[in-house]
DNA sequence: TCTCCATACCTACGGTGTAGACCTACGGCG
DNA sequence: CGCCGTAGGTCTACACCGTAGGTATGGAGA
């Protein structure tokens, strides 16, 4: 069984509301880092903002770094994901906007979810979203998955993984299968993407070299036409538009 | 004159040779933060690590940003461009990864430096490089300056920007041209982004919608060329993407 | 020689995250 | 009905943090 990351809560149901809630505590807080910037988000200032004892936040919260999880993916779920019918390209353009745009009503967030090592439910979401996008727009998984890697890492930090290995024991390929079957139920595509990693050499991780490479030559060819269609003024779409 | 930014050493030479300098601070706390994590770099163990009270420290060093500041630019400087003679493309690719492998080293580089308000010097050389680079290559100023940016925000996170005007008091036109005089000895390419920055509607600062945007439209074209390249390798980009 | 002052040191204050003990009130059960 | 186990809230206390403000010192300039 796995390890909680969280307080457990499925033990039963409380006897009576409890006036504290892991989602209570989650809200104030991400107001609070609002407000205060997240250099003034203290369990103190906390739980003063609640009303409560600062203490009594640790009986749904693990300890601080755990809060910050939670507020970051709480983040992540406003996102609202474009469903622009106009191709896989402009509905990324729009889901790709809208993060920016919840990103910047949370300016602390995106150093915080740089800063996280897990994923949570709401960033898994997301991920399965672009990913969906992208494998339902005819790219290949393997195509997908570098255009996850770079798309995230623009917007917010993904550099380290969720398949990473370095922390936890080596898991193995029984592991790593019975993990996909987990997840396909709720995230197909990245089910389908643990897989395919899978059966490829970079057991269990991404190859954060790999991914660095090929978001640095995406980049240079993009700079490459653009400043080649400057120089033959009748092809320079993007340049005008940017100009404009 | 500019306000000092640290503390003034430029009085007169020590009666004798000081203990302490600003330059054994901060490779003695770049050590600490590899050995130990950004977090457990406090003013305390490095006081200890250095054999000395942590206040002395605040005698070269005006609090721990500017110390943070201080060693972020020290890791910057580490980075040895590329001098490929392949290219601009070839160069600007070598000191990308140059400057990889140096954030590869210290780990904690990166979030510091994007945590960072205001370029030191060795960042500024560093951006001098990468603009240079791309000018000698034949861009526009203005393509130079989106590359700047795309690739910086890859590397570290750039997304405040030099001539940021939303802290200080709008700087007038004179000052402009002043700041940009003053750095032209330098910063031969800096200056000329500042003189053109001028000159546009963004008066003093850039937009940083714009750059989101061109990232992304950069990134987007990118991974359409390889889809399609991918389904079919013989026919021609340029038409395909005249029809997309 | 005297004075000045940069440098190093020391104490102390208000803040942080959180361990561990304590209290309290409720639901389940004999 | 009455007892008990326990989850959830509270309190105290500890170790650590950045750093303001005061003090001592020793070489350089007058």
């Amino acid at each position: 069984m796995p390890r909680r990351t969280a307080i457990d809560t499925t033990r039963r149901a409380p006897r009576t509301q409890p006036s504290l809630t892991r989602a209570r505590i989650l809200t104030a807080a991400v107001e609070l880092a609002d407000r205060e910037g997240i250099d003034g988000l203290s369990m103190r200032k906390l739980g003063q903002a609640l009303g409560v004892d600062p203490m009594s936040l640790y009986n749904h919260v693990r300890d601080k770094d755990d809060l910050l999880d939670g507020i970051a993916d709480a983040v992540v779920a406003e996102i609202e994901p474009s469903s622009d019918s106009g191709g896989w390209k402009a509905t990324l353009r729009g889901t790709l906007l809208a993060a920016r745009r919840t990103m910047l009503r949370h300016p602390w967030a995106a150093g915080v979810l740089e800063s996280r090592v897990t994923p949570g439910p709401a960033t898994m979401r997301y991920m399965e979203i672009v990913l969906g996008t992208l494998r339902d727009g005819g790219f290949t998984v393997d195509l997908a998955h570098h255009g996850l890697h770079v798309l995230g890492s623009r917007t917010f930090g993904f550099s380290q993984d969720l398949f990473d290995d370095k922390a936890e024991p080596i898991p193995d390929t029984a592991q790593l299968t019975a993990m996909a079957e987990a997840m396909a139920a709720d995230f197909p595509h990245i089910a389908e993407l643990a897989m395919a990693v899978r059966h490829e050499g970079g057991l269990g991780g991404c190859d954060d070299d790999v991914e660095f490479e090929f978001a640095l030559d995406l980049i240079l060819d993009g700079l490459q036409r653009l400043r080649e269609q400057a120089d033959d003024p009748d092809r320079s779409q993007v340049e005008r538009s940017l100009t404009a």
